[in-house]
DNA sequence: CGTGTTTGACCAGCGC
DNA sequence: GCGCTGGTCAAACACG
């Protein structure tokens, strides 16, 4: 999660700033910026310049703050990152040995897959996890709940271990969780769930949870993406000197692209 | 020392 | 009955 955090404020600082050099502007609009240009009014020609040169000024520290904001973001992403590492890459859990899942650290995946089947005593389902390292030993799958590995097997129709989960949060809660590789595409993990659940789900944090706790990379990246970027667009837009700024950055931008 | 994970052993179902 | 396979158990182990 930390690393698309950090991505997703690059990619922001980046298209914050190509989008302020190539915005598209029509040439008939920036002419009617400041009036008639054909007439040799040097009243108005002194005051247009003036203009742009208040613009450009403008402009300038459009981008120094945006430049800023980025950088306080990408700090305080680098210090939320370097505090989950230090607190997860501290674990002294047994390491994998000869299996693939040996060190998965399951929490479910697909929250709001969790809740389907709930009608059925006996529901079942599979669930299509990518995980985010392709070196295949660490993957972090949250659907809300806590689940307790008892056991693994290798199948006859797939390469890959079957890992056995049991929901353990409740006592007696009945619900269990079979996780294993696609043997089609082995960077698919393939979870079947069975039962369904009599409790409430737990909440867990990004870098909390029980003893399963990973390093992270736990959330459906698209979406968290997008959220993000939602965010941050909607704070800048309701803030109305940045409005002003953008626009006197556009009008500066159209002028100099035009002259 | 408590808790969770690993992994070999065990059990049940199924086909022959 | 026998062998194969998937599912579960539980002792041993690792970790905090």
């Amino acid at each position: 999660m930390e690393f698309t955090l950090l991505d997703t404020c690059l990619d922001l600082s980046l298209n914050s700033t190509t989008s302020l050099d190539e915005l598209p502007i029509k040439q008939q609009e920036v002419i009617g910026l400041g009036g008639d240009m054909s007439s040799n009014d040097e009243g108005a020609s002194d005051h247009l310049a003036e203009e742009i040169k208040r613009l450009s000024g403008e402009n300038k520290k459009l981008r120094e703050m945006l430049g800023v904001m980025c950088d306080n973001y990408n700090t305080l992403l680098r210090k939320h990152y370097m505090n989950n590492c230090s607190t997860s890459g501290t674990s002294r859990k047994r390491k994998p040995q000869n299996s693939e899942l040996l060190d998965a650290h399951f929490h479910g995946i697909n929250s709001e897959l969790s809740d389907k089947d709930s009608s059925c005593n006996k529901s079942r389902r599979h669930d299509h996890i990518q995980p985010k390292n392709n070196n295949s030993t660490l993957y972090l799958v949250k659907d809300g709940y806590e689940w307790r590995k008892y056991g693994q097997k290798v199948t006859r129709d797939n390469p890959y271990p079957r890992a056995y989960f049991k929901c353990s949060f409740a006592p007696t809660c009945p619900v269990k969780k079979k996780v294993q590789r696609s043997v089609d595409d082995k960077s698919i993990i393939v979870a079947t769930y069975e039962g369904e659940h009599n409790h409430s789900k737990v909440v867990l944090e990004a870098g909390e949870g029980s003893s399963t706790t990973t390093t992270g990379h736990s959330h459906k990246q698209p979406e968290f993406n997008k959220l993000l970027i939602d965010q941050m667009a909607s704070s800048l837009t309701r803030d109305p000197q940045f409005k002003a700024a953008l626009a006197a950055a556009l009008n500066e931008k159209t002028t100099l692209t035009h002259k």
